[in-house]
DNA sequence: CTATATGCAAAAACTTTGCATAAGC
DNA sequence: GCTTATGCAAAGTTTTTGCATATAG
């Protein structure tokens, strides 16, 4: 478990200053994604909401408030082929650094990954299109420590 | 211009060999794609099909063939964090090699990216988080040659 | 107290499915 | 001719919107 990984609070205390008003949903749904570490459908997270906090949440909330999180660079968004969009909180979602994620397709666990490769390559890429890049996705995908061993 | 590109006839007889049926829409999805080198959402390409082919063309038809022209390889599949999905056809479809693309947020125009930077770091990265790393998305965005100028 | 978030209902947007007919090979 | 693709209609999913009420700061 990283060091540096922010707790619960700090991550609302940010959203705090960006304006952002802290209920009860917003609060469980920070809470519930930081303690996973996985990614999560709208879908699954409703049926959190509706068992632990209530059954009255709809899904308009939960969208909302994922949008918001989504804005203000808390959560990110991700898809995997099956229309579905999929939020995670990554681990170190104030810092500045830039970094990466690996996904474990048997568990879901997410992992940050400290390095970027782009930066090494960027140069010679811009050079050979003759384009400008100015953002990248890089997304790895395998079995993480854990589901390795089974 | 890549010389080594397929041309739309090359790909419609690989498709044949496949055993798919090469209708007049599947020709005028492929010839689309393969002339646009831009991603298209099914939206897109039903307008065009609907305005130059015949206005019967429905969606069923046209998510049916863009699956099978996905499964076949043929497609390449993105999100673009707009609830959408969308498609191209890449310049060199039926090569072996494995390469990345780069998209121009102006004109939407794809690229291949001839080299693949996971290779280097991805015995790296797999100590570092001890995981075993199958595979890799990497999509660069930014603004191409022409778009560059403006 | 004031501005923003929620809950509910309804609609919009996107995608899939079933079945009769048409058409590729 | 046999088998797969199309067109149409209908339904299934996912996401967004409007508005009255509730609530965080």
């Amino acid at each position: 478990m990283n060091q540096t990984e922010p707790s619960t609070e700090k991550i609302l205390d940010y959203l705090r200053t960006k304006g952002a008003r802290i209920t009860p949903v917003v609060t469980y749904i920070v809470t519930y994604l930081h303690q996973s570490q996985s990614v999560h459908s709208p879908q699954e997270i409703k049926e959190v909401l509706n068992k632990n906090l209530s059954p009255n949440i709809g899904f308009s909330t939960i969208y909302r408030i994922l949008d918001r999180l989504s804005n203000a660079g808390v959560l990110y968004r991700m898809h995997r082929n099956d229309n579905q969009t999929y939020f995670f909180l990554c681990r170190n979602p104030l810092g500045p650094d830039h970094h990466h994620h690996f996904i474990c397709k048997t568990c879901k666990k997410v992992d940050e990954v400290p390095c970027c490769p782009a930066k090494d390559f960027q140069t010679q890429i811009q050079n050979t299109l003759k384009a400008k890049i100015t953002d990248h996705i890089i997304q790895l995908g395998g079995l993480c420590a854990e589901c390795k061993e089974k």
